[in-house]
DNA sequence: AGCCTGAATTGAACGCGTTCAATTCAGGCG
DNA sequence: CGCCTGAATTGAACGCGTTCAATTCAGGCT
């Protein structure tokens, strides 16, 4: 047996010994998240746990946040998946938006309990796990590219302006469902899915409502609104001034 | 001197040395804050500096945190203070909710090198912070009312149904306006007083176009979804079930 | 085999927010 | 006047996240 497996070349195999220490941590914190909460999980429990020291576990992740981080990343990957598959079976505009949001709710419940502290670290402009920092930059892209394909996929034509812009808003909007359902004590959260049916049912009639001439210019306001600001607002783009 | 200011009964004078200390430890926590930022000024360099011991600040505060809702509750007063000022002088609805919205951005813009924090905190669903809380209520209500006086004490007339729905529209506007803010980081904020214009004039806007009737229906769903949700999602109704 | 080097790992130590049993203070009462 | 009581105040101690100098480990080179 172990005469075949000889292949692997050795830095292969020390990258793998430290990427199987890396994910039994992190394996151990999520679970113990789950089962205490975050600020009732130490550090040090996590390391016990895991069976190592709490340096290691430092070594690894930079901070307790970045545990949370780790997390961050893989309900989005869930996300995306789970997008996946509705935008490859729906051509409907109505349906794609709406399996898309639906989808996002169904992959954060299981963390709806510690979702405070995801989010509470999130809010902060110094954290890195704050969407608008440059560290989360590929998740944002990924997520607002998501809407564009939303958009894009769809059976309906919408006007070309508006397709550059909606990704954006649709991206700040599903930040917003988010923020009302971490809020959310309704059982099973059902609040914050009547909501989001109801917004998005909102949204497509608004977007529809813009193909009369009438409300033209009020578009065209929003619009350039929507592009002059977008992205400047970061402040990744300089090193926070940190004497 | 001293004979005419007997008349002072003793409980009173009890009554006036703690809150003499509570503003003394308050005050010096503030000004510590806006020197040196809020996670580096510590508990004890507070203490120290306002003259009392790290015990007697948490007699007087709950918590650090508390520290800021103190500050909040600060600048909630100065915002009205402000807004009361545009409102009495004002009559033109445009006026008076760009008034009150400039106010608000004035008010706050001194500590927007702390924002974060205290979004941070007020962002965590648990935190006495938290603008949804039961602890803040008075706060948002009087808020919320301040919108509900830019609304009625204007020259504009407005369906009632809106006008009864617009005063807490207009406060989670507001909300996500200081949102903006805190990320900002263009110099005096500048990108925030930008979007704060010209959304102010996209809203109003949107509220004149509700006069065409080829609109009701939209407003209608719009005020459903409102009325619906509103208030019903703060998690303070039961105690947060901690085992 | 022996050495070198850099990754992996350790655990004691630091600084912080927070707690609390103990102490002081000051006004009311017999 | 002395006692009582509750508010005000103290500071040592606790538990936490985090750091870092020191140590071990394992592969590559001569």
């Amino acid at each position: 047996m172990d005469a075949i497996a000889v292949a692997a070349p050795e830095s292969q195999k020390k990258r793998r010994k430290g990427e199987e220490t890396r994910a039994q941590i992190l394996e151990t914190a999520l679970e113990l998240f789950r089962e205490r909460g975050y600020e009732e999980t130490t550090m040090r429990a996590i390391a016990e746990s895991a069976g190592v020291s709490v340096g290691n576990a430092y070594y690894y992740f930079k901070s307790k946040e970045h545990l949370i981080q780790a997390f961050y990343a893989r309900t989005h990957e869930e996300h995306l998946a789970a997008s996946r598959e509705v935008l490859d079976r729906e051509r409907g505009l109505r349906e794609r938006f709406l399996g898309v949001m639906r989808a996002k709710l169904d992959t954060i419940e299981p963390y709806h309990q510690f979702s405070g502290v995801l989010f509470k670290t999130a809010a902060d402009p110094a954290s890195p796990l704050n969407p608008f920092s440059a560290e989360s930059l590929p998740v944002r892209q990924q997520s607002t590219e998501l809407f564009t394909e939303v958009i894009t996929g769809a059976d309906t034509r919408l006007p070309a302006e508006l397709v550059a812009a909606l990704p954006n808003l649709l991206w700040v909007y599903h930040m917003g469902i988010v923020l009302y359902w971490i809020h959310d004590s309704s059982p099973g959260c059902a609040k914050s899915y009547r909501l989001m049916e109801r917004s998005v049912r909102l949204i497509l009639r608004l977007i529809s409502l813009f193909q009369f001439p009438l409300l033209r210019p009020f578009l065209r306001e929003l619009l350039v609104l929507v592009t002059e600001l977008r992205g400047d607002v970061t402040p990744a783009q300089a090193a926070p001034a940190v004497e």
